[in-house]
DNA sequence: CAGAATCCACATCGATACTG
DNA sequence: CAGTATCGATGTGGATTCTG
């Protein structure tokens, strides 16, 4: 075996859960998608945008600078050409890993009920 | 002692943490105090706008309104005059409790550090 | 590769006034 | 009491194009 990171699952978010909808949300929309993402390690710019490939480039710059801001994630530039940039979580970062997966259960549980209450027709 | 049920805190929110601000959030702006307001049971409309006192009616009518179509929430008129409304948890809105709690002890434990990390001037 | 710049659509939230 | 009706501010997210 090779000590290389393995690579992120392309359609790690078809499953629509726990960031994109739901009652639980983790930051704003794509907060939730990027921290799974970093969970195993440092990631490339690059890295995220195929999991999370419905994100345009500015909005998730704009995401992963507040992320930086709120001491959540630290962002790496190295000086090469062509430049490389990796964001890892902080430690207070990893603190969200918890709450996160929580948020998943509570998808896997019950988000199929809210979604047949959304879709019941109102009684008027 | 009496059956009357405890009225609600005028100051439950005053701790600006889990709903209003902090990274994890239930629902809208308002909808995780919503939830912790109707904890103890239901509770009226003009009820829920003491501890809430910042939102409009307007706003907290729609928040209700995506509550109950969403199933987490039940609403109860009375035919009486003047009206009495009655907003009260399913059981599915009671499985936000936990969650929300969890929330809550997020940002006991680490929104203090968040909070120093956005306001530290950016190094530039 | 990792973004910056610009423009724009939409949803959320709020202020204010009014009503069955 | 429990809303409704308007109007307006803001901000978040997206589409597109361009660059060190």
């Amino acid at each position: 075996m090779t000590d290389m990171r393995t690579s992120l699952d392309p359609d790690m978010f078809d499953a629509a859960c726990p960031s994109g909808d739901g009652p639980l949300r983790v930051g704003d929309k794509w907060t939730g998608m990027i921290i799974s993402c970093l969970e195993d390690g440092p990631r490339r710019f690059s890295e995220l945008q195929v999991p999370l490939r419905r994100v345009t480039p500015k909005v998730l710059t704009e995401t992963l600078r507040r992320l930086e801001r709120d001491g959540l994630v630290t962002r790496t530039a190295y000086p090469e050409v062509p430049p490389r940039v990796e964001y890892e979580l902080t430690d207070l970062g990893r603190t969200l890993l918890q709450p996160l997966a929580a948020a998943r259960v509570w998808c896997a549980d019950h988000l199929p009920q809210l979604i047949e209450a959304r879709n019941r027709p109102t009684a008027d």
